[in-house]
DNA sequence: CTCCGTGCAAAGATTTTGCAGGAAC
DNA sequence: GTTCCTGCAAAATCTTTGCACGGAG
């Protein structure tokens, strides 16, 4: 389904057009499998500190960066820090719990059919965040 | 129909159990009228200064949050800094210009029907961004 | 060999917090 | 008279930038 899916991270970044090296190679095998979670700058450059002590702050942001505006990463802002996200795929949403501070990848219906009317503005993409409790903070 | 639209500045702050002060009236007429744009802190700061000189930084921080808190505004992340909106409809969304930068209130059609299938989550609202280009950067 | 990526440090920007005086109620 | 708000300053984050060295291609 995706082609992505059985390709190492180093093909991926060539790919992609950047170096290949060891830190990048690292921040990028920090989120996993493409399901993984929503990471922050911080939380990538803890997880990265274990293998590569020396790995600067700098390094990471900008690798992130690089690693949006190639497109393989999504950037996710509004939640304190910018998250990243390796899960590309437009027309998954997100889910933010009000509760525990949780972000979720949800598929909503009916995503497809919200549109604009006003035919001045050119939607490139549409973005979605539902704002609730899940399931845990919803019974506790 | 908005049983606002007619309420002055100071009663509405009583209303919502925030005390009158002259920052406080200063920094919520800064918005204009209801449709006024979106502002960030800064903004705030610059056009409110002009009346209130003495006016500290801390205490428009302070107050947008009281009254994010109070609901009188609703705050927009994911733009580079904060913005406070006065409209605090919910069921407008926005749209923003990947152009200019620019930030607009839209309403789009469809939106009603966007819901998550998992009953796991308890959604309290739900926000849509748009992105892409406004009549003006299309043209360009 | 050439250029890009990295580390380091420093700067920038945004937002929050501690504290004492003063105003609102 | 209390309590909350304000101003000032300082701190805490988060993120970007300049520069020289070293490794990728």
């Amino acid at each position: 389904m995706n082609p992505e899916a059985t390709t190492n991270p180093a093909e991926r970044l060539r790919d992609y057009g950047l170096r290949v090296t060891a830190q990048r190679r690292a921040i990028l095998s920090a989120f996993g499998a493409p399901e993984a979670g929503h990471l922050s700058a911080d939380e990538i450059h803890a997880s990265v500190s274990a293998e590569l002590p020396e790995l600067a702050r700098a390094t990471v942001y900008n690798t992130l960066n690089e690693f949006v505006r190639a497109g393989l990463l999504r950037r996710i802002d509004g939640f304190g820090s910018a998250l990243f996200d390796r899960n590309v795929d437009l027309g998954h949403h997100h889910f933010h719990c009000l509760g525990c501070g949780g972000l979720f990848d949800v598929r909503p219906t009916g995503a497809a059919a919200v549109s604009l009317s006003d035919p001045g503005f050119e939607v490139e993409r549409t973005e979605i965040v539902f704002r609730g409790r899940c399931s845990e903070c919803a019974t506790a």
